[in-house]
DNA sequence: ATAGGGTTAG
């Protein structure tokens, strides 16, 4: 903190020059004081003399700022007659609790101080023109700024030591981008001691502050501590705003707690004083909130409140309007307020677009969704990854991989790269219908875009050689992702492990089940039941037994299919009563 | 020319 600018010479007015003189000496003495401290907390002395301060430099150019900046400092300047505790004999006794008295009072009224500076000083950041250093830092702010918006938190603080360390602090909108970047990457304890610093030694948190903790609390689904901040909120003295409000009530809807939502609306407004209706925002979070918790009267009863009260609708309303018919299929619904919407002038963004497209897919109707995507170019709104997305899905999930293809090649044409993503739903939808030529040919093409297979590409491709029955080529295909240094995952081993299975190589099998142990990962229900499976088809009987008591031991929810594998096992057996037994224990296995 | 709030696929 020693220096916050090079230039020595003095100036006329109240220039940066004599702010900063002023502040060093304000450092100067600061320093002093903590050295007074620690010489305290060494000798337990505390009755010295309040006036034994030196001020430093005595050259500095008088000036009404310059008086300014001197009341305010004596406002914090230490007194040393305040500190000792009203016992009057304790110097001598050396009493431990007045001398740790004495020297809370000192360190808090020296943070007090502290703070009084670094606000201070980032008034002086705004108010001062004119000064190089300035500009510099100002630079520094908005390089803080943008590196949070980015993602690079780590660097952003890193910015900001090195300006703190230089004596600038940062303004308080830029704490909060800080904050922000913190949150967003779910770095909470960060945040929280951000805050702290900022109570302690300034720019003083304000509503915007406490906002984006409170999200940040609500983004990694601990409500709770959302609203324990909320609650303490009042104790700053930083009255929650609307956004507050929003942010919590959005919260609550996620979790499903309607009306825990309400209630705190209910209280919020009251508070306002504001017996209005809630604005747009909030209507909008609690009627999305009502349409996904499936109460489609609530939400359009909202809808219809927002009508009758004429309030502007904006674009994101109807949105959530026409996602609620979507979801609860109510295709011509939503087609009517899209047309609604249309009619009033709003113009619908890719949220809309992908909204209806979604919609459509899931009803099969595939070329009302191509002519929806169709449009969107036409109405100015460029169809997103997203939608592609959607479409090639949907003509997946629905066995037509042709057209899927085709788009994937519409998409190639308009020099549109797909993600990693989509060129697997097409492998992976080749390799289920056996078209093992398309498959690796469209993993081709993938890389030749400059697209990397991962461990989902490898796995669609293990899964068309198993299923064409060629564990060989399976097998190799995990040599070859390992030298293209991707991990094979459960759902690999369990590809190969069925496939051994089914070829009826147990020992494979088991060689392969290790290998996935030794690979840290843990065996899910597949595995199990592949290896039971294999077990059961070799008859093995005993060892499957076992295995199926692993899983019940190992508390892994069960579906239906090991009981159906050893009961037909046991049938094949003659083993009719444990058959049925297993059959009785199946019946009451959720019990 | 300032930070914080609502909608889409896995």
């Amino acid at each position: 903190m020693a220096l916050l600018i090079g230039c020595g010479e003095s100036s006329s007015s109240a220039s940066p020059i004599v702010l900063i003189r002023y502040l060093n000496r304000a450092v100067d003495s600061f320093k002093h004081d903590i050295a007074h401290i620690f010489a305290n907390i060494f000798c337990c002395k505390t009755n010295f003399d309040s006036n034994s301060r030196t001020c430093g430099n005595e050259d500095l150019q008088p000036s009404s700022f310059e008086n300014l900046m001197t009341a305010m400092g004596e406002q914090y300047q230490l007194r040393a007659q305040n500190w000792c505790s009203k016992q009057k004999d304790f110097d001598d006794e050396r009493d431990p609790y007045a001398v740790f008295n004495v020297l809370d009072t000192m360190l808090k009224d020296s943070l007090e101080r502290l703070k009084m500076m670094r606000e201070s000083i980032s008034l002086a950041e705004i108010g001062i023109r004119g000064c190089t250093l300035e500009v510099k830092y100002a630079e520094h702010v908005y390089i803080i700024r943008d590196l949070c918006l980015v993602g690079k938190v780590e660097a952003a603080l890193w910015l900001r030591r090195k300006m703190i360390r230089k004596g600038v602090v940062p303004d308080v909108s830029s704490y909060n981008y800080l904050l922000n970047g913190l949150c967003k990457t779910g770095n909470l304890e960060q945040a929280d001691w951000l805050i702290r610093e900022m109570v302690e030694m300034g720019p003083s948190p304000n509503c915007a502050t406490y906002n984006t903790f409170i999200k940040g609390y609500c983004l990694i689904n601990n409500v709770d501590k959302a609203l324990y901040i909320f609650s303490t909120m009042a104790n700053t003295g930083i009255r929650p705003n609307k956004v507050t409000c929003n942010i919590l009530v959005h919260a609550l809807c996620k979790k499903g707690l309607l009306d825990d939502a309400g209630k705190i609306l209910g209280e919020i407004l009251e508070e306002e004083n504001d017996k209005a209706t809630p604005d747009l925002i909030t209507s909008t979070i609690l009627m999305d909130g009502y349409f996904k918790n499936g109460d489609m009267v609530q939400a359009l009863s909202l809808w219809n409140e927002m009508v009758q009260k004429n309030t502007q609708i904006d674009v994101v309303a109807y949105n959530v309007l026409i996602h609620g018919f979507c979801l609860s299929r109510h295709m011509r619904l939503a087609y009517r307020h899209f047309c609604e919407m249309l009619k009033r002038g709003l113009l619908p963004d890719a949220f809309t677009c992908n909204i209806l497209i979604t919609g459509l897919c899931n009803d099969g109707k595939f070329d009302e969704a191509l002519y929806i995507h169709g449009v969107m170019a036409r109405m100015e709104v460029a169809p997103d990854p997203i939608s592609y997305n959607i479409i090639i899905r949907g003509l997946c999930a629905y066995g037509d991989v042709v057209r899927a293809h085709e788009f994937l090649l519409y998409m190639l044409e308009n020099s549109i790269v797909p993600e990693p993503q989509i060129w697997n739903l097409i492998i992976d939808c080749y390799g289920r219908c056996g078209d093992l030529g398309n498959a690796f040919s469209i993993r081709d093409q993938m890389t030749a875009f400059g697209v990397l297979p991962n461990t989902f590409t490898y796995n669609a491709l293990v899964h068309a050689q198993v299923k064409g029955g060629n564990i060989a080529g399976a097998y190799s295909l995990k040599k070859e992702m390992i030298l293209c240094g991707l991990y094979p995952d459960v759902v690999t081993y369990n590809l190969l492990i069925g496939a051994a299975c089914t070829l009826g190589h147990i020992r494979l099998a088991l060689q392969l089940h290790d290998e996935l142990l030794t690979s840290g990962y843990d065996p899910d229900i597949i595995t199990y039941t592949e290896l039971i499976r294999g077990h059961c088809m070799r008859g093995n009987v005993k060892e499957a037994e076992e295995l199926f008591a692993k899983i019940e031991k190992a508390g892994l929810p069960m579906d239906h299919i090991p009981f159906k594998i050893l009961i037909k096992t046991y049938c094949k057996m003659r083993e009719f009563d444990m058959s049925f037994d297993l059959y009785q224990k199946y019946l009451n296995k959720d019990k």
